[in-house]
DNA sequence: TTTAGCACTCAGTATGTAAGAGTGCTAACA
DNA sequence: TGTTAGCACTCTTACATACTGAGTGCTAAA
């Protein structure tokens, strides 16, 4: 059975009053909140129907109530408000971010940063995958007599770096000769396919060449595998400490989880329009059993490229920080797209 | 006047047994732990007698005793029995951190890792600086149609790269004309001198290729500026939620310490030979005021360079942690020393 | 269908008591 | 003179008991 316009108003109520106080909400309390004239009884009634439906519950028996993860469900899917957010946050949003967006790292890595701090939850972005991507070309850089490095770029945007020792001088010429070889073999060569064994073969189609430029090569497949895997940044992990929800067993099991790279990945692997609210078990993850992550992808021109997420306790303001992450989430990939597409 | 050796003895056996067990200990239980045989009575006086002192203290009248600040100071500095670290250990830390060892700041990140899971603390790690290093080369290579890369490698051995964007075609023969004129005006000039201002005048002395070339220049700027910072990095903050004599309010004021990267360079940067212990209160911050920092400073080549620290509960072995950040420390040197004299 | 009234439940707080660990002091001992 | 045994004293911890107040569910009347 549906429930009526009056349980809505009700358990929208109570949700909004919890967030607001953190205390179990009682009857009494909830009357004077509510935009219509009942008595506390009638509110009990309906309180109690919809503790049944279990959309509520008790702490313990002469306890207010608290919304359960399913009542916390309904309420972001279609009871909440979304408050909008402001023309004058976005472009104080954006001036934050837009500093370090010349480089996709240090972008994902600043906009976990500008989450955590708007929103004093800890906040975790990644950086764009570049696993599908092929070699668009190797440029070669003498930065001393006998080192070098390698530079990277991939058709994902991506440019990674490394520097390699060599046995002897390295002169123009070798140099010139590395370049024409590495370049001829690795353009268009999905960066996936560079394993060990790949580059060991490639040396040995060599020839003469064969130990000298294996340096380079390994070089090369160390950058290739750096650019394939899309790094993790975390932010704010300290702002966690300062909710009561959370005690200390509970705080270890998720600063744990957060340290754990690619599970934090997984998780926010599923793509999603817009933006997905992962409320307490079902991320089917028992570290998070207390906690509620929301999470919003980003796209690089139409491909999707990363997520930027943030964690924080169940008790918290869904529509004011939906409406941030989403926002943050398209700037990132404005700007990344942006950048990308400079050529 | 000064302690005899039994009362030197009974210290060193509080503070074992202290950091042994987190109890406060008593007359009793300490009786069993010493190597002569005396009554509890006379552990007793000799306990009032390092309270008097200043070197024990209790947490209440009728509970065992805990060393001070003053009491562990002594311990370490003149009673601490230091267990050499075995040739086993050192080949399995530098079996860890050898292979980011091609990176200096991928060095001190891992170093960073291996300290934290080593000892179970909160560990950081500065990068080298290179305040005062001079500009030794800055190389130029094409990325795409209309952007190309600075590299640029200072006398410090660090090495930035930025990525900068034109409003025309970049062809060969600009890139060439770019290399000599910034080679030309920026070998050999202190990377700290390099201010907005300078390259502006830089650009304006340039005549007809100031526009063309600003945004060149604008990344080589950006990358001197990087390569002067020390970053610092961070690992294992979640180690300290294990120690139950962090309460909340603690765990907040030492994460909220451990975020301010300057604040914290700033602690790590006084020089010290070896291994420097920071015991609470001496470190002047009340952000620490019960904990304790153990910092050893790295070289390369002769000149010191940055800091390994850890910083945990003042009740920790410091033996055992001392030579460990030692070792470390030492092999940072070692390693960074090889990598910047590659040439 | 709504409301007022009432008995009931249970967390939280305060109070009292008992046990246990450890001390300091005193007086006897080597 | 240094060491030890004995003892009274202090203070934390744990547990039991009683009280208070918030909030509920149920019933009967409006």
């Amino acid at each position: 059975m549906e429930l009526t316009v009056r349980q809505q108003k009700i358990l929208a109520a109570v949700v909004e009053l919890y967030i607001a106080t953190g205390e179990p909400v009682g009857s009494k309390s909830l009357c004077e909140t509510l935009d219509f004239n009942v008595s506390s009884a009638t509110v009990r009634n309906e309180m109690s129907n919809l503790s049944d439906r279990g959309l509520l519950e008790q702490p313990h028996t002469s306890a207010g109530r608290v919304p359960t993860e399913k009542g916390y469900r309904v309420y972001i899917d279609r009871l909440m408000k979304r408050p909008g957010i402001t023309g004058e946050e976005k472009r104080y949003i954006d001036s934050l971010i837009l500093p370090s967006a010349y480089d996709p790292e240090k972008l994902l890595d600043g906009v976990a940063k500008v989450l955590a701090s708007m929103t004093k939850f800890a906040a975790v972005s990644t950086t764009p995958s570049g696993e599908s991507a092929v070699i668009r070309a190797v440029q070669l850089v003498q930065t001393s007599r006998r080192t070098a490095m390698v530079i990277l770029m991939t058709s994902a945007g991506t440019m990674k770096s490394r520097v390699f020792h060599c046995d002897f001088d390295i002169t123009p010429e070798i140099l010139r000769v590395f370049f024409r070889m590495i370049n001829e073999k690795l353009i268009g060569v999905p960066v996936a396919s560079i394993t060990p064994a790949y580059i060991q073969s490639l040396a040995a189609s060599m020839g003469d060449m064969a130990i000298m430029i294996s340096s380079a090569l390994m070089a090369v497949a160390g950058a290739a595998q750096e650019s394939m895997q899309s790094e993790v940044c975390l932010n704010g992990e300290i702002n966690l400490l300062f909710y009561p929800e959370f005690g200390q067993e509970e705080l270890r099991r998720i600063m744990d989880f957060l340290s754990r790279p690619s599970e934090l990945c997984r998780l926010l692997s599923q793509p999603n329009n817009k933006v997905r609210v992962i409320l307490g078990q079902e991320s089917r993850r028992p570290e998070l059993r207390d906690s509620s992550v929301i999470v919003s992808r980003y796209s690089i021109g139409s491909r999707d490229a990363g997520a930027i997420a943030i964690i924080g306790p169940m008790r918290m303001n869904y529509g004011r920080i939906i409406s941030r992450v989403e926002y943050l989430s398209g700037s990132v990939g404005r700007m990344l797209t942006e950048l990308m597409n400079m050529e």
